[in-house]
DNA sequence: AAGCCTGAGTTCATAATATGGACTTAACTG
DNA sequence: CAGTTAAGTCCATATTATGAACTCAGGCTT
């Protein structure tokens, strides 16, 4: 009965990981704040400022990497008898982001929440509460117990080797 | 028939926002990456070194905000005949960062990836893949068109509002 | 027309962090 | 006893962030 097996090294090294390219592109505390302020539907430059407190040049960069990723589009917009003005919607990718940032929320309600969380979502249909999981191809809800890592259609950590001392969910 | 109505700020204020609170706590490269690779089962300092190249100076930081934080434990361990030597193994806290973190890597690998994804989860029990998903309260899966944003148990944005021009999922 | 306001930036001097390499310390090992 | 390994610390330099002030264009007011 060995303890867990000494893992020295991720299965996916950092420059092949999507998660890792994912953190390069938007893991930075500006960015991720900015995002934020997006998905609920921020999309002028003074207001990502006043909300946030970012400085004006910062803001400036994060903005133009944003867009330079496509996770924003930069966009011109005239509201009736106003002159044109400067709008950063999220594209399509970028609302992606709407499903991590929603489990990310529900890990901060779990661990850092005081109180009743102010933020929740809801189906339109029925009003019931919603909340992300990890479902099989039938849909049907995985215990954590019953999770197993794959990488490059293998198991992982290999045979013999314990499982990873934590699982997702 | 508006366009989608103009936010100016979000309905959670960043203070009070246990996204942005999580953000406060591991939105920062270097933090992002070391829970990748501890989420893989890595725990030794020279081990997430070595694999991420980060200064050893801003590991030691980041691996005590971490232990802080109450998402990694600093613990001495000792092998066969070994030496004491120190671990930092991820918490229960820490482990429970996996759902949003495979989240996030579904997400790069959908718009990031280039060919078939490295990393993948399944079910022990029946070998099919896992995702994560939005569902109600009996398990039944949501689409995205059906999904409304909820702030302090009223519908945001208000009514006569549009929604938010993009939704998660 | 002159001056004011607003949104969307840019510029720049200073402050805070990051970086990389060398150094330290405490067990073991041969 | 000298060498090695793991887990750090220290420090000079380089990079990035910060905050305040400035710019610029279009529209509004009188």
């Amino acid at each position: 009965m060995t303890d867990s097996l000494l893992v020295r090294r991720s299965p996916v090294k950092p420059c092949d990981c999507n998660l890792a390219r994912s953190f390069e592109l938007i893991g930075d505390r500006w960015t991720l704040l900015i995002l934020r302020s997006a998905m609920y539907g921020v999309r002028r430059f003074d207001d990502f400022q006043a909300e946030l407190d970012v400085p004006r040049s910062v803001l400036s960069a994060r903005l133009a990497a944003l867009v330079d990723a496509g996770i924003m589009e930069k966009r011109e917009y005239r509201e009736e008898g106003q002159r044109a003005r400067v709008e950063y919607p999220l594209t399509e990718m970028g609302g992606e982001l709407g499903l991590p940032f929603f489990a990310m929320t529900a890990w901060g309600d779990k661990w850092l929440g005081e109180g009743e969380p102010h933020f929740g979502l809801q189906s339109r249909a029925n009003g019931q509460k919603l909340k992300v999981m990890l479902v099989d191809e039938r849909g049907k809800p995985v215990k954590p117990r019953d999770i197993q890592y794959v990488v490059d259609k293998k198991v992982w950590p290999p045979e013999g080797a314990d499982k990873p001392r934590r699982q997702p969910g």
